[in-house]
DNA sequence: ATCAACTTTGTTCGATCGACCGAAAATCTA
DNA sequence: TAGATTTTCGGTCGATCGAACAAAGTTGAT
């Protein structure tokens, strides 16, 4: 079975340069140039062909790697997900005891992974537009967990009054699309005069969040 | 010119019933169905031929009635927009001359429209992920003036300090994801176990933004 | 009734898609 | 060095796409 052991010490026998990437720089290069293609056109409108002219190599190398342009997409997530939560980990790594700390640091990881890896939040909105296997499989083996664990945070904090009283259904997707739309409709941001790229702009943003979201309620 | 001057009384011809459709129930019923075709599967994923199927005719029609894909992607947004501009309208008839009542209801009625037509919100998620000709008729045509007019109300409100501090170039793309992510992902969110048709839920969702972005900034 | 305008219907075209196959080339193991 | 394994590379397959065209059918005005 290809690439499954990574058995040798990939060095390209000492003194010659390789002539044949090893399986893994070339899955790795594919899962690349393919968040960049679903992100950029969705699944149905991402080209197999085009992901392979990006990463160097060969259409029929999708079908040697990783079998299916499913399969490929799936591979896509694992690595964006598990790259979000590296962030959002390291992010909350010196408030672990103060639960508001955490929530705090918690938005402004998202906010910046948003602004960092655009790619996540367009490959999800493209997706979670219509039922599909891929969106049942998003949800059951990422989405859910993370909005069980928001939801749970969200409503210790909220008996002590602490933050905004938002429902608790509607709090996922609200704080998910406050972060993240901005950065994810970059190409419409930038025709309308404003550069999400810009590292300033990100920090405010990341302050207006927490300000807004972590905030008692002020009656008017 | 087909269907241009609509002159006649589009009456069956007393007693009879039509067996053509009149050129505008057709386009009409075109529209309709390109609008939630598109809605689930962006430009490039859209099939004319599933949309002619859905609206009971013949993917020549489209040729017929709006010579290309393209054309008839414009007018599904033209409709949208207007269906947009009406509900934010009426939502604010009643508050004029109060600037502060006057966008608490139309964050109100964004919410309610984007539920109630989450088609919107899909197709200009999928179209702001990557440049495109569509992309820039869509800001040059309509983003542009209304981000132009919430910046100014916003800032206006913000001198009274009455309202939260948001980054302006934030503000927009901040307030539209709150708002309508949660609907534009639906079938996600169902899949966790949300609702976004319950119309509970959605006042609720409402509030939420109302108290969240109107509210002054208190101090920790 | 006639005729021009409008609408429908069926078909064709070239292009692109994902999946698949097999032989050649390179690499590693023994 | 010989043989097994991995990777590359070029090509083919059926399906679907948007666009286009040409008749044929329907309608309303004259």
């Amino acid at each position: 079975m290809a690439g499954t052991p990574i058995t040798d010490s990939n060095e390209p026998a000492p003194g010659r340069t390789r002539r044949y990437r090893s399986s893994e720089v070339v899955r790795d290069a594919l899962v690349n140039a393919a968040i960049s293609e679903f992100a950029a056109h969705g699944f149905n409108g991402a080209s197999t062909r085009r992901m392979a002219e990006a990463a160097g190599t060969y259409q029929s190398q999708i079908k040697y790697h990783f079998n299916t342009k499913d399969e490929l997409w799936r591979r896509c997530l694992d690595r964006l997900l598990a790259e979000l939560d590296a962030t959002i980990a390291e992010a909350t790594d010196h408030s672990r005891n103060d639960p508001l700390a955490l929530v705090d640091a918690a938005i402004r990881g998202l906010v910046r992974f948003a602004a960092k890896r655009p790619q996540l939040s367009r490959i999800m909105m493209h997706e979670a537009t219509s039922p599909s296997d891929r969106l049942t499989w998003l949800v059951e083996e990422h989405s859910s967990q993370r909005q069980a664990l928001l939801t749970r945070a969200w409503s210790e904090l909220r008996k002590s009054g602490a933050v905004a009283p938002i429902d608790s259904g509607a709090l996922y997707h609200t704080l998910i699309g406050a972060a993240s739309l901005l950065y994810a409709n970059a190409p419409e941001a930038q025709l309308m005069g404003v550069d999400p790229s810009d590292p300033e702009l990100v920090e405010r943003h990341a302050d207006a969040l927490v300000a807004i979201f972590l905030s008692a309620p002020t009656t008017r």
